[in-house]
DNA sequence: ATTGCAATCACCCTTCTGGGGGATATTGCA
DNA sequence: TGCAATATCCCCCAGAAGGGTGATTGCAAT
């Protein structure tokens, strides 16, 4: 089983170090070489049109434009284009979101050169590697309730400290509205309390930290 | 201006990918080399120690031995270490604790390879570089007050979301006394409630996000 | 010694939060 | 079309949180 070609791969993330790095170790490949570097998600989408590289790298945690819009955008552009989710983030939800989105495989950055070479050939075959950490914490929480847009907006104003009434009021809704919503998120996330909330859905990948 | 030997480089940070970036940025530069690469904070007190290298680049959030205690131990060994923090952090309480403990420089992650580069050179002449975001917000900060330890110690246990009763029992003091420090901590960070208190304190550094 | 700060505890009072119900649209999808 | 999920609103109530004020102890720096 080989390749004829080089695999060309597309470099997405932020940090220019990064991005030094990741071409560092693929350019020692002899399967496999950098064909373009993307510092936000509209600079990924743009040279993914222009390149069509065989497999992208693509950091999640970028500014303006983030790795999950930037994935939707290529998938839009390339439905079956094989994308390898490199970030810092463990939190079951967004990896849920990027491998519905139709992510090929998801890396933590504390990985290792061989398991990020080992990710982008198996990308450019269709095969899946989901780093060991993420898939279990993908079974520690599958079947568990997911939060509606309703609630991470208000979680987000929580994380804020606004109280109810405050969240009420910029919500133009009940204030009584606003703490059905907070009992429901409670119950979901198996919150003691209002911040506890927010500290579980920072960790889960809910909301930012 | 110049110096007669290139400078030696000691690399310090628990992602692969990222000494591989910084290898490959710094060893472009004729004046300059990386002697040695460390993945977090013990095996960079101990490669300090063999290789006395010119400049230290430290990354701040690293497993175990973090790397506020990585520049404690090697200012220990050499306290007129030049020693770079490179990291994603941007609250103002970390950069204070590690200007005190005698860093010699600032960078975050994002910044460009000619910033990486400038602030190795500048640091080998004993040179600061404060990266201008930081500064900012070293400014922005100047002169706030301070939690002490008891009140980190009480939020970290709020983030987990226990009640100050609970808190209360679990540090064998009186839930008056919680109260007492959590009104402080409100004040002191300028939080509405125990939410905003986390949330502030974990932008500022104070405790971890 | 005296000053200052941290940590401890106490009391009062008001407001907010969270837990328990129940009810009625609306919406989206099968 | 009909069901499930979502969003909205309402009531009651006990307990927790937060704001104000004051006081004691111990330690460290001046």
């Amino acid at each position: 089983m080989g390749r004829d070609n080089p695999i060309r791969v597309l470099v997405v993330d932020d940090h220019p170090i990064v991005r030094d790095g990741l071409r560092s170790t693929i350019e020692l490949e002899t399967d496999m070489g950098v064909v373009g570097e993307a510092a936000d998600g509209a600079q990924a989408i743009e040279l993914f049109e222009t390149l069509c590289p065989d497999v992208t790298l693509l950091d999640l945690q970028m500014p303006h434009v983030d790795g999950l819009q930037a994935l939707t955008g290529i998938r839009k552009v390339k439905p079956d284009a094989r994308v390898v989710v490199f970030t810092s983030y463990p939190g079951d939800v967004r990896v849920t979101q990027a491998l519905t989105l139709g992510a090929t495989s998801y890396l933590l950055k504390s990985a290792s050169r061989e398991e990020i070479i080992d990710a982008i050939r198996s990308a450019s075959f269709g095969h899946q590697v989901i780093a060991s950490e993420i898939s279990d914490e993908l079974a520690a929480h599958q079947g568990m309730a997911v939060l509606t847009v309703r609630e991470l907006g208000i979680l987000r104003l929580v994380k804020e400290g606004m109280s109810n009434r405050l969240i009420a009021e910029s919500l133009f809704i009940s204030d009584e509205t606003v703490k059905t919503h907070m009992k429901s998120i409670l119950v979901k996330l198996g919150a003691s309390d209002r911040t506890h909330a927010v500290t579980i859905a920072q960790r889960r990948g809910f909301i930012d930290s």
